[in-house]
DNA sequence: ATTGAAACGGCCCCACC
DNA sequence: GGTGGGGCCGTTTCAAT
């Protein structure tokens, strides 16, 4: 279904998703029509769900980034989840294994931000914060 | 330094990274050179880190995603952090505050391998493993 | 900092293998 | 499933503002 030459495309768009197909098919030795082909079929497949850009949250006025465990109370998973595009503040959540069922990063302005958003959340579970000092990826 | 224009352009590449200068000319109403020379600067600013994909992990073979909260042995950070290309398998990792000051998202192809990897990990700190059950914003 | 124009290169479709 | 070509569209550069 995802065979050799798939994997890398996939390599070469995970280093840079705005690399061209032209450029692609010269690093893997395919055509640019075949490599367009190839990743139609891999997003038709949702094997490739979309393209993100990454950014310096802190540089575009957002200093605070925490991960927050979350204790949702019992019953309550289905209205937060209806309920979450309220929160743009959160970038990403996932349901989990553990006593504290609920994982999120979060991305703040502030400490005082931090607060007000904990606030709204504590109507759903019990919110346990870790900010997140530095990412040992970019050291 | 970052402008309303430039939120909008980086509004538009969050959506999807690989929309064109001129698509994103069109929606915020300036020429794509413009485009394209504001989102240099952001490059060169690092505001703009990068361009990721987004992946289904579990069609590509790897069916087990877990968050690691890590606690460090004294003194293990150095070596782990130049150890940290050994582990292919760590997506992501923070040094995050609280008592497991490391966190990481691990993507794996099985429990066998999760066990494996473990192991490797108790060289640093002691590991506490959440399985990634499903992401909220997919649903 | 933005623009339009021109040259270049990539994308896309389709016919063919 | 892969290729190659023609037309179209996007990108890049640059001079002008």
């Amino acid at each position: 279904m995802v065979d050799a030459l798939d994997f890398k495309i996939i390599e070469s768009l995970k280093v840079n998703s705005r690399t061209s197909f032209v450029e692609i098919g010269k690093q893997i030795g395919l055509s640019p029509s075949s490599v367009r082909e190839r990743v139609q079929k891999l997003e038709d497949a949702e094997v490739i769900k979309g393209y993100n850009v990454k950014l310096n949250n802190k540089k575009l006025g957002f200093g605070l980034e925490v991960f927050i465990m979350f204790k949702l109370f019992s019953g309550k998973l289905q209205i937060f989840c209806d309920d979450l595009n309220r929160f743009p503040e959160i970038y990403e959540v996932y349901r989990i294994t553990g006593t504290h069922n609920i994982f999120m990063k979060v991305v703040l302005i502030d400490q005082l931000h931090l607060q007000q958003f904990i606030d709204r959340l504590l109507v759903y579970g019990e919110p346990t914060t870790h900010l997140i000092l530095s990412d040992l990826k970019d050291l």
